[in-house]
RNA sequence: GGCGCGGUAGCCAAGUGGUAAGGCCAGGGUCUGCAAAACCCUUAUUCGUCGGUUCGAUUCCGACCCGCGCCUCCA
């Protein structure tokens, strides 16, 4: 089966087909720069790393774009109050950005774009929405008519015609023609950041920036574009009306949503008390991994209640994972190949990939993986699997870890060397032998101390980093 | 009110028209100087409720109940 994925503008699963053979054009709305990113965040940033890494490991090339909001109500507003300017504001938390993705493993897209670089873009698509009589200006601002543009609704699949009862409406909105239009260039408030341009001075609108600069670096018709659920309705409708209403051609081919994160079943929010940085979990000890696994184990469409229990049930899974890679790398097996092991690896990852093709089913490719580990085991225990069966098992797990990426421990962070650790080791493995188990205990206890974990099996002992 | 999603073991969760993956927890066991760790085994006659279609439904259809999201800024 091909690779296929779950598409919002149809509302089916669809064999993924690029438009190019073998290179995949992705748009990711990326951050916008007011704080450090919540495990929210992290959410729709890990689906889309798994994507990209399950896209490059099915053959295709990837030009992705991500940007990064830099120019912004909140951005504004936070600026202001710590008294800096929205550019120094904003590099602080587009570095720490950067800083919290690749502790967690997600890979930095091929462009990452900021808006405030591309204000001459948006200023010209708002120049070509005017010349095709999608817009009009009001009190200084331009606006986006939605009338104008007939397919409007074709993404969230909103009936347009009136149902608002009930709805939140935003009274304030005096100045648009249609409470559903949108705006496309603001006009300048009083100790605002602005551009000088044709429509007077001003700051673009939000929606403006990730058309123009979809287009601009991916082309007319982008392959993928991706987000958050809560991006559907406005931010990618409006996007659509923008990019189509200049050219007439398809803006986007596939659009795929990550749904949200909840913390205990509720929407995470400051004010319940139960929102969280990576920085805050960080701090409170949790592993980037466990946190990871955590965020990439549940399928991208499902909500994905975020629990401490559930985090700490990742770690153990992922100490499960690290423990079989480091038996598979020290254990003393048998000689010889043991044909239905080898075999057993090979369907294996086949169907881990199967699983993925399948609109990045995460949880069903765990379970190939896990199910593989556990037989495997079984078959150490009882001396069927042999040492020429090892290397088969590595290329299983090294295909998962090109995905998931949890296994492989990142480079030791201080403490002591790999050499320094094996010498403390075999210091106590002689000290046990001579019945020294004073000694043996010390050394176990401060090895403990170093964050180093020592594991006696029949074969020897073994250690790993906590 | 409109649109949409989901209800599978204590928790997380995959899945199929033919009789329930996997992870965590728990219980049992193996190993061991002690211990830890590790590993193995066991754990849903049942898939929100009630009907219907079918030889057969958790899987298809209908109704209902419950939870949630979007319709406003939000990943």
């Amino acid at each position: 089966m091909a690779l296929r994925f779950y598409n919002t503008l149809t509302q089916k699963v669809e064999d993924f087909v690029p438009q190019q053979e073998k290179l995949v054009r992705m748009y990711t709305c990326g951050p916008t720069v007011y704080n450090y990113v919540h495990i929210g965040n992290l959410r729709t940033f890990t689906f889309q790393d798994i994507l990209r890494r399950w896209l490059r490991a099915r053959g295709y090339e990837l030009r992705h774009v991500m940007n990064i909001t830099d120019v912004e109500d909140k951005i504004i507003r936070d600026a202001a109050r710590a008294g800096k300017s929205i550019f120094e504001f904003t590099t602080v938390y587009t570095q720490a950005f950067f800083e919290d993705t690749q502790r967690i493993r997600i890979e930095r897209p091929e462009q990452v774009v900021k808006a405030t670089d591309h204000i001459p873009e948006m200023v010209a698509d708002i120049q070509a929405l005017e010349a095709k009589g999608h817009t009009y200006r009001s009190d200084g601002s331009v606006y986006y008519r939605i009338a104008s543009f007939s397919d409007y609704g074709k993404l969230s699949h909103i009936n347009l015609s009136g149902n608002i009862a009930g709805a939140r409406v935003d009274v304030d909105e005096y100045e648009k023609d249609d409470a559903r239009d949108f705006v496309l260039w603001k006009m300048k408030k009083e100790g605002e950041p602005s551009w000088q341009t044709p429509f007077g001075e001003g700051r673009p609108g939000w929606h403006i920036e990730c058309s123009a600069m979809a287009r601009k670096y991916l082309g007319d018709t982008l392959d993928i574009h991706t987000g958050g659920v809560d991006l559907t309705f406005p931010h990618h409708e409006n996007e659509i009306a923008q990019a189509e209403g200049i050219t007439g051609k398809p803006f986007v081919r596939y659009w795929l949503h990550a749904e949200h994160l909840l913390v205990d079943s509720q929407k995470m929010s400051k004010s319940l008390g139960n929102f969280y940085t990576l920085r805050d979990l960080l701090d409170m000890r949790y592993s980037p991994d466990s946190i990871r696994y955590l965020l990439a184990s549940v399928p991208y469409r499902n909500k994905l209640n975020f629990t401490f229990d559930g985090l700490k049930a990742a770690q153990t899974a992922v100490d499960r994972l690290r423990n079989y890679a480091l038996r598979l790398k020290t254990a003393r097996f048998n000689e010889g190949e043991n044909p239905h092991w080898t075999e057993k690896a090979k369907s294996a990852a086949m169907r881990f990939g199967e699983a993925l093709d399948d609109d990045i089913n995460t949880a069903g490719a765990l379970g190939v993986i896990f199910e593989f580990v556990r037989d495997s085991n079984a078959a150490m225990d009882a001396g069927t699997f042999l040492a020429g069966n090892v290397p088969a098992a590595q290329d299983l797990l090294r295909q998962f870890d090109e995905i998931f990426d949890v296994v492989t421990p990142g480079a030791a962070e201080g403490g002591l060397s790999d050499a320094e650790i094996d010498a403390l080791v075999a210091e106590r493995t002689d000290a046990k032998k001579s019945r020294q188990f004073a000694r043996a205990d010390e050394i176990r206890a401060q090895l403990d101390q170093q964050g180093v974990i020592l594991e006696d099996t029949k074969d020897g002992v073994r250690w790993r980093r906590k």
